[in-house]
DNA sequence: TTGACATGATACCAAAAGGTTTCCTATAAG
DNA sequence: CTTATAGGAAACCTTTTGGTATCATGTCAA
């Protein structure tokens, strides 16, 4: 299977973590600066900026220069890489094609 | 929203490591005992019953035991928690692809 | 030009994660 | 009964992770 090829691991590995989750989550709302961010979580900007990093790393979020601020935006196309990992199991747990396959293989 | 009761966490903890995915993967295709997994991979069987033991607290693998044997199956439904979280960004880059079409037109 | 602000960078720390080795127990098989 | 097999459990080690405090730098504004 071409899933071997794991492109989805720093996409998992940056969804990981729930603060990380949090921000994916702020930024699909509105783009913000790291000093944003940090003031929505109880943590110093330094702990927001890694995982701002972590989450760059996994191109899930992009950043724009302007003078002295960085905005920071997301960019969802990078979570596909997760949503077709999963994909990949979704005959597993989808009752209607669990029935649809017993019927096929009782009609065989 | 209510994502925010983040009852993903554990599913996501769990496929954040390669080798975890790939022993979810493997269980998708049959189910296996602790040292079936461990011969296929590069690590001892200690190792492989901690990933394992992650991925119970997932929810993702559930055990049955027969004699001295335990059986590790894939409870793929557990998936779902990772599966919906992510759905709620389907919508936004669906809202960006519409955005980007319509520039596009308007700019042809 | 002189601060104030936004952010990057570095050093450091404790806890968690991923492994290994070793040992113990229970069951199956000869 | 004795031995081999399956796997749990504990002790230990190293690297990564998530966080802090502190300092340096570039830019906007008075």
């Amino acid at each position: 299977m071409s899933l071997h090829t794991d492109h989805a691991q720093p996409v998992f590995r940056a969804l990981a973590d729930p603060t990380r989750r949090a921000i994916v989550m702020l930024l699909a709302d509105r783009d913000l600066r790291v000093s944003d961010i940090a003031t929505r979580f109880e943590m110093t900007r330094p702990a927001v900026a890694k995982h701002l990093a972590v989450l760059k790393s996994a191109d899930l979020i992009r950043v724009s220069i302007a003078g002295r601020e960085r905005i920071n935006h997301l960019n969802p196309a990078a979570l596909k890489a997760a949503t077709d990992w999963l994909a990949w199991f979704d005959r597993f747990w989808d009752d209607r094609l669990a029935a649809l396959k017993s019927a096929v293989e009782k009609d065989a």
